[in-house]
DNA sequence: TCATAAACAGACAGACTTGTCTGTAAAGTG
DNA sequence: CACTTTACAGACAAGTCTGTCTGTTTATGA
């Protein structure tokens, strides 16, 4: 017989697609026991809570994106070419998840201010991207003093396309950002090009 | 003896204000009603329903944020300085709105995907946004095809920038779009400066 | 002054929420 | 087999939510 997995599992797996699908604050516990196939007593024997369940949730995305963004930095491509393959992984992901757009910044939208717990993880995922591009613009212009204001700029030409491809349920801010961030790339590491 | 405002203005301002706090799912009715100091069956003579007041904020929210894209554009300041002048704004406002970023995005994030009234209203918005730019970057180039794009890319800055400030509780991202949205201004004017 | 409209207070319905609890059944381990 | 962990089923508490309803009070205008 085919061994189930185990009911942790099925509550978080079922849960993140319930959460990102939808929002934290719109599914219930029930619902995602229901979908999950499990007991309430079950549940309370893994999590201690929903906000627990959250945070559970918010980990296993964090890891989920770091794990891509270490496989761009360790790849072989041109700086430039990094910051394009993120750019288009963020097109995959949008159109993969219905355009629900940033689980850490919808989340932040509903949670109450006082859930510190939470408000730390969202900044600490955020600070980590905006790391990433710092890391790929050092290696773009290493001379360049401008590197660290090129990488903050690509920071929020990447979360702009993200909030709008939401909002929109479209594809052209990811491609747009993309576009821009390309020429971006071109002029610092050619500064005479037009 | 000094005549309250009506009904209908307590209730619509308390709304705009708790749902601008901590987002429309999260206040219920009766805190509207409490704060607005009215009763239920008063609320419900004059909205039938609580949608029906978030279309209401939603749309004075658009209004006013509308006129103040419209003075800009009215104004005799240069179009780079136009530009610049909505970045500062996008400060002010989420200063005096403890970094609640925007509320058709938070709104966005929470309602369901059938409800196409507001979703219709959240892309319109954003859309306007858009248009905002583009006219300014047509004006600030005017021969230049590359407009659009810039236009474009601003847009994308100034929702990173908004959702940003929110995620961080901080005005750098504001202050980092301002300056590659001055930057690229610059460069777009005079082509030939490094 | 009288009539009409608006606002009031608040009970109530019915469905939902998170979380606790009791007891039972199954599965893995010595 | 016996023991222990894990899961299951679901009632229950205590509270929330939106929305309806009844009836009273206050204000406004003819």
């Amino acid at each position: 017989m085919i061994k189930r997995s185990s009911a942790r599992d099925r509550i978080l797996e079922t849960a993140s697609q319930l959460f990102q699908e939808r929002g934290y604050s719109e599914v219930g516990i029930n619902e995602i026991i229901d979908k999950a196939d499990t007991a309430k007593a079950t549940f309370y024997q893994h999590f201690p809570s929903k906000e627990s369940l959250c945070t559970e949730w918010l980990k296993a995305v964090h890891e989920r994106s770091e794990r891509v963004r270490q496989e761009i930095l360790d790849s072989d491509l041109a700086p430039a070419e990094k910051i394009d393959r993120y750019f288009v992984g963020l097109g995959q992901f949008l159109e993969e998840n219905d355009f629900r757009g940033c689980p850490y910044t919808n989340t932040g939208a509903v949670i109450d201010e006082e859930c510190a717990c939470i408000r730390e993880k969202i900044e600490s995922h955020k600070l980590a991207i905006r790391a990433f591009f710092h890391k790929l613009t050092a290696e773009l212009c290493p001379t360049g003093r401008r590197a660290k204001a090129l990488g903050d700029t690509l920071f929020l030409l990447f979360s702009g396309a993200t909030v709008e491809g939401q909002n929109l349920r479209s594809l052209w801010p990811v491609e747009a950002a993309r576009a821009a961030a390309g020429e971006l790339c071109a002029r610092e590491s050619d500064p005479t090009a037009s």
